[in-house]
DNA sequence: GTCTATAGATGGATAGAC
DNA sequence: GTCTATCCATCTATAGAC
């Protein structure tokens, strides 16, 4: 049942957003009462600080496995790039709350989520420091290129459709081809 | 008034978020009672909506300027790669607002601003097809690449820091520098 | 573990005096 | 054009029965 709650939540946030959906509605959604909810989640922000660990786990998990089965900078950035598109596009709705609904949480969720978010955004540095260092990719401002990457890989879960022209590998090659142009050092 | 009721919104929109702000603390943060506020907008929605409108129209107008300022795809797209990220640094309350509060506005006002986000677009998309059509950049998905470019510029709102090592001109020319690059044909 | 009922606060918006 | 006062809906959360 929790995960029932849950999973209605994450609809709800993803097409109301998080202030803009109630207790009431989620009950509703789930095929319970409001008061019910109270014995899974004690409050409303408890949902939703569920579905960032969530999220941000698996996406960091995932980040893992696929960095270490690659070798090399250029590689290894590739496989990065890989994991985080398409881990954007399946897991949509969450990645966007994940996104855009920081404000919900109080200040010591708050430093939880964006800790982890740091630590990923550290592995995508490290990446490129270890490329400017092997001399694959020219020297560049690591923070900001980083930032430039993760932006338009994240971004990926706003506007694209399962029903589009694409699928989420080819988008993932496109971008992929772009970044590792921009970033090479020859 | 009207405008210092809209100043007050920017801020606290930009810091709490639309539906997380309340008419009352509008009032409050502007030195009047929240009816007082209905003398000049009918509705919160409207407040918000006035914030959006002024925003594109202002980001429209730059574009423009800069645009037809500049001669060949590639400094035409580096015009707008700098008008776009210098704008949203120095509007970044409002930038921020304009990009993360679409879910406040109902279907004819959503329709309004979707209108003037598509047509922004598609001018940078314009810029990448004479690129491609000049030999300058190379055969790429403008759809793809296009989003991906303004979403990088789009966010560096969310993360520059005025206080930062960084200027905007810096941050400009770093992102710059990285995407000329990406789409270079030779 | 779900229910009914309700507390207690706050939300957007309006009426009408000045 | 701002004020006081208030309407009515809805919000998060709790109490206590079953």
């Amino acid at each position: 049942m929790k995960n029932k709650i849950k999973k209605s939540a994450i609809n709800l946030f993803y097409k109301k957003g998080y202030f803009a959906t109630s207790m009431s509605t989620i009950a509703k959604a789930t095929g319970i009462r409001k008061s019910s909810i109270y014995h899974h989640y004690s409050t409303k922000e408890e949902i939703l600080l569920d579905i960032f660990r969530t999220t941000m786990n698996d996406l960091q998990d995932a980040l893992r496995t696929r960095l270490d089965a690659a070798a090399g900078a250029r590689e290894r950035m590739q496989a990065a790039i890989y994991c985080h598109i398409i881990f954007h596009i399946e897991r949509q709705k969450e990645a966007i709350i994940a996104d855009s609904e920081l404000r919900g949480l109080t200040a010591k969720n708050y430093k939880e989520i964006i800790q982890m978010r740091d630590d990923y955004e550290k592995k995508i540095q490290r990446v490129l420091e270890e490329g400017v260092a092997e001399g694959v990719f020219v020297d560049l401002d690591i923070k900001v290129i980083s930032y430039a990457i993760l932006s338009m890989c994240t971004n990926v879960c706003t506007w694209f459709k399962k029903s589009g022209r694409l699928s989420k590998e080819d988008v993932a090659g496109i971008c992929s081809v772009f970044i590792l142009k921009g970033l090479a050092s020859s």
